[in-house]
RNA sequence: GGAGGGUUGGCCGAGCGGUUUAUGGCGCUAGUCUUGAAAACUAGUUGGGGGAAACCCCUCACAGGUUCAAAUCCUGUACCCUCCGCCA
């Protein structure tokens, strides 16, 4: 969300934005229905000006003519409301509807370009391993050491389910750990923030492409409530699932004013997440790379509203996604999304991806974004600057570490030539020590 | 899940159709007094939007409705509190 004023006086960069960011929106739509919506406005407001100013004479009347008269003209007015008020209300819809699809003007930084492909890489850290045994994939080493069973996962929870098991268990959990205390020891405050939620959090995020929740295309799971159901209308009582820990935190800041002092506050949240996948029929439909539920710790920053500031804090949570892979040992390369491939409210975006050795791939570990004050609107976060101003905060975040992709690049790049996984050094306190993962026969099978 | 009670500005708390441009208090911000502070006194102080300004509109949980007129009446929803039931 854009301030009208803004949009009004940066025409041209947003004709731009929305070309290059492939934003479903007509500007010039947009630009008649603000039109539309102040002259309605306005109006409005001429009838009201008079509606108060005769409820104000009311209160000196003396005879029952007067009173009569003020009585009938009342009632004119009243009908001119009535008349013009369902026409605003439609107009406004409509306006806020176009409204809320204004996407932020990329950075200038930014690449021009449609999608994935026109993304430019940045830097890279690691050497992507050669091996001198026939190394086998995540899929094959989850089977054999008994770590992962989605056959079962499929029975149980459907296309995409998955169990963890054994040390499948013990790892995954070693590196939500460890990547909770990395972020405490850097500072950031931390949180288990709610999953299931209410759509503002969503919607203030940026997590509805519209208004409203639209199954179709946004990739929200969202809670039946069939008891709440009045006369087949859906209530306000529609919950969601959380598809990351950024909604719930920054949320927790809604309606708030903070100040300038406090800032940046630097936050990180530990959750399950949710994905329905709906616009990824098709994609990886093999394997455990694509899942519908997986856990996360996320970083999320919140800054004053300073470009330079915000790009710093930026770099500082990618330095910190960096070094968590680096501990992990984990081959990475960090990327610049391309103007196609941001959604509509980023102002500048980077994503890290893990190499998989023998999938060979890249997979996608890490996402990060400055939204800049876009978020904020939604979300009605402000902060008090020195000058006593409010001022909308820009908000930020960052992927710490994810449960599943990190996982399955370990099973790939620590294998041993006898078929065991050796454990990554900083995660083996967190698994009573354990260095090494190997088959043991008794603990094959159910 | 059931039954009651509640939601008013930064906080407490009155108001229950038009003397409310929301009483009063606390807090906060200025000023007076003071060497300085406290106290006292005086003034300002809900928030959002529009406008160069004067000023205007909206805002008493939220959304509808009744009325010439709604913080006030009606309906629905959310949240909080108390009690009962069920429950990890």
């Amino acid at each position: 969300m854009l301030d009208i004023k803004f949009i009004r006086e940066h025409m041209e960069e947003l004709k731009n934005a929305i070309r290059n960011k492939g934003v479903d929106l007509d500007f010039e739509e947009l630009l008649k229905s603000d039109k539309e919506h102040s002259k309605l406005l306005q109006e409005m407001e001429g009838l009201k000006a008079e509606k108060n100013e005769l409820n104000e004479s009311m209160k000196k009347v003396k005879t029952d003519d007067e009173r009569k008269e003020i009585i009938e003209k009342g009632k004119k007015i009243k009908e001119s409301l009535d008349e013009l008020e369902p026409r605003y209300k439609e107009v406004s819809l409509a306006f806020k509807r176009l409204m809320v699809r204004v996407p932020t003007i990329p950075s200038k930084d930014t690449p021009i370009g449609k999608n994935g492909d026109d993304n430019v890489e940045i830097s890279r850290w690691g050497e992507q391993k050669k091996f001198d045994f026939t190394p086998k994939d995540y899929m094959q080493l989850g089977k054999d050491l008994d770590l992962v069973d989605m056959d079962k996962g499929a029975k149980v929870a459907g296309f995409r389910g998955y169990y963890l098991k054994n040390e499948g268990v013990t790892l995954v959990m070693a590196m939500m750990m460890y990547a909770i205390n990395k972020m405490i020891e850097k500072g950031y405050k931390p949180f288990i923030p709610p999953t299931l939620v209410n759509s503002f959090p969503l919607f203030g995020s940026g997590y509805f492409k519209g208004l409203d929740y639209n199954p179709e295309i946004d990739e929200i799971y969202q809670i039946a409530s069939s008891d709440k159901e009045v006369t087949g209308e859906i209530s306000k009582d529609k919950k969601f699932l959380v598809g990351t820990a950024e909604p719930s935190l920054l949320a927790y800041y809604s309606d708030e004013v903070l100040k300038e002092e406090d800032l940046p506050i630097r936050s990180f949240g530990f959750s399950q997440c949710y994905r329905s996948e709906i616009g990824s029929y098709g994609k990886d439909t093999k394997g455990m790379y694509r899942v519908h539920e997986f856990m996360k710790v996320e970083q999320v920053v919140i800054s004053k509203a300073d470009v330079g500031e915000s790009t710093k804090l930026q770099e500082e949570m990618v330095a910190i996604a960096k070094e968590i892979h680096e501990e992990l040992g984990l081959p990475y390369r960090v990327i610049q999304l391309c103007t196609g491939d941001m959604s509509a409210g980023k102002y500048r975006a980077f994503d890290i991806e893990a190499w998989l050795p023998v999938s060979d791939r890249w997979a996608e570990t890490g996402s990060a974004s400055n939204f800049v004050d876009w978020q904020a609107r939604r979300l009605n976060v402000k902060y008090v600057d020195k000058n006593g101003e409010k001022k909308f905060a820009y908000l930020l975040n960052d992927t710490a570490l994810p449960s599943v992709r990190p996982f399955l690049a370990i099973l790939e790049n620590y294998q041993q030539k006898d078929g065991s996984i050796l454990v990554p050094e900083v995660l083996q306190k967190y698994m009573g020590g354990k260095k090494i993962i190997t088959v043991i026969p008794a603990k094959a099978g159910i």
